[in-house]
DNA sequence: ATAGAAAGTACTGCATACAGTATAAACTGT
DNA sequence: ACAGTTTATACTGTATGCAGTACTTTCTAT
């Protein structure tokens, strides 16, 4: 067979066993199959995800390092659990990145982008009507990852997803009361209009509202 | 059964090897001795450090999830390396940081808080004058920690030091040419006045600009 | 010589084995 | 019955062994 000698960019996937559990395994704390403070037994964890305990303590290992679990000297991994304060800190945390990535985002995102985005709006409101949560929930994520993205630096949007994921099952809870819903929904619809008409400074601050809101709407849940 | 008994603080330390193992290898990456885009060897690394491969790979992982450590399957390992956008894209991140916990810290810090700060600050002048790059330069660090950890948030103050020590290394080589130096500590004087006074606003800008600046100095560098 | 194939080397990825420690259970004396 | 002590169990932390894969070197044919 010919095979590409030099410099022939790698297959892409070549799954590695800790590669394919880690994200599985950060799915099941954010959806709170692991709860926040349970021990991990690896043993057993391990045989509900068919690997043996070596790659499944790697992926510990780099979820610690992600922040999501704390590792406790002779006691194992322990799904780390976040007070009042630190969801308070996290989202003014969110915050803090959404603002800026607004004011950066209408001056730097191209016309397509845009346009997607609001197509995703638009997607998010239909879900909305429809009551559906589940799907409202992650179109919802998607538009606020989306914007940070726009904002055109990775590294903001790479922290902003860390914190957006620590934070997912919280917010997932955030939503339930109705006039809470609509509430975010309208401030979604002002968020596109101001997007759109590229107005970096009203973007910014109905943002800025929003997470505000946001911390409101899931304080009381906690 | 009520075996809440164990509500004591752990003893603080129990130290494991992969915990040992961990901030020693971040700093072999900060400082270099590690150069970025190397492959690391595990077991002659491990032999290195005395460790076997276990505790060394877990130890890996851990950075991997911070960032410092790319995982390319079936190569293992690799220090990872930013490109000069990677650079100016951090050094922004961490001036939003800087601005936003700037402004923070001028209403939350205590006056003893910024009293320390201060006095850091001096120890550094002196360390400017004696020319002596390494303390200087880990003071330096050391104010814009603490002054972000006066913002009050952690999380941010958290974020903060992870891009921090991803940056240690390039900005080490930042302040060689001596009237960048100078330049950087001027600034650090308006800092501190800006934060005595409590004046959020000026010290934001200040923050603003010496990261600006910081960004310059840099560049050149890579 | 040089391109291509083949064998050899080296290192990662994973599993397993074992030791040490923490927790739970059983036992003892009062 | 109960506090205190001892024994047993379970699980983490680490080392080691093996398999698979990428890389290097050697060999072969033109």
């Amino acid at each position: 067979m010919a095979q590409q000698t030099t410099d022939h960019v790698e297959p892409i996937h070549k799954r590695t066993l800790h590669g394919e559990v880690l994200p599985r395994l950060r799915d099941m704390i954010i959806e709170g199959v692991l709860e926040a403070g349970t021990r991990i037994n690896e043993t057993e964890l391990g045989a509900r995800l068919g690997v043996s305990r070596t790659p499944l303590r790697e992926a510990i290992k780099t979820l610690a390092g992600e922040g999501l679990i704390e590792l406790v000297t002779s006691k194992g991994a322990v799904v780390r659990r976040f007070t009042r304060t630190d969801v308070a800190n996290m989202l003014e945390t969110i915050k803090l990145f959404e603002m800026s990535a607004a004011r950066a985002a209408c001056t730097n995102a191209t016309d397509a982008e845009i346009k997607a985005l609001v197509k995703v709006h638009k997607t998010m409101v239909q879900e909305y009507r429809k009551r559906d949560r589940l799907s409202y929930y992650k179109l919802n994520q998607e538009i606020h990852s989306e914007l940070v993205r726009l904002g055109g630096n990775p590294v903001i949007a790479d922290l902003h997803g860390l914190i957006q994921a620590r934070l997912k099952r919280i917010r997932y809870l955030g939503n339930q009361e109705p006039t809470k819903w609509a509430g975010a929904v309208a401030e979604h619809e002002e968020m596109i209009k101001a997007l759109t008409e590229r107005d970096g400074n009203a973007l910014a601050e109905v943002m800025g509202r929003h997470m505000d809101q946001t911390l409101l709407r899931v304080k009381d849940t906690l």
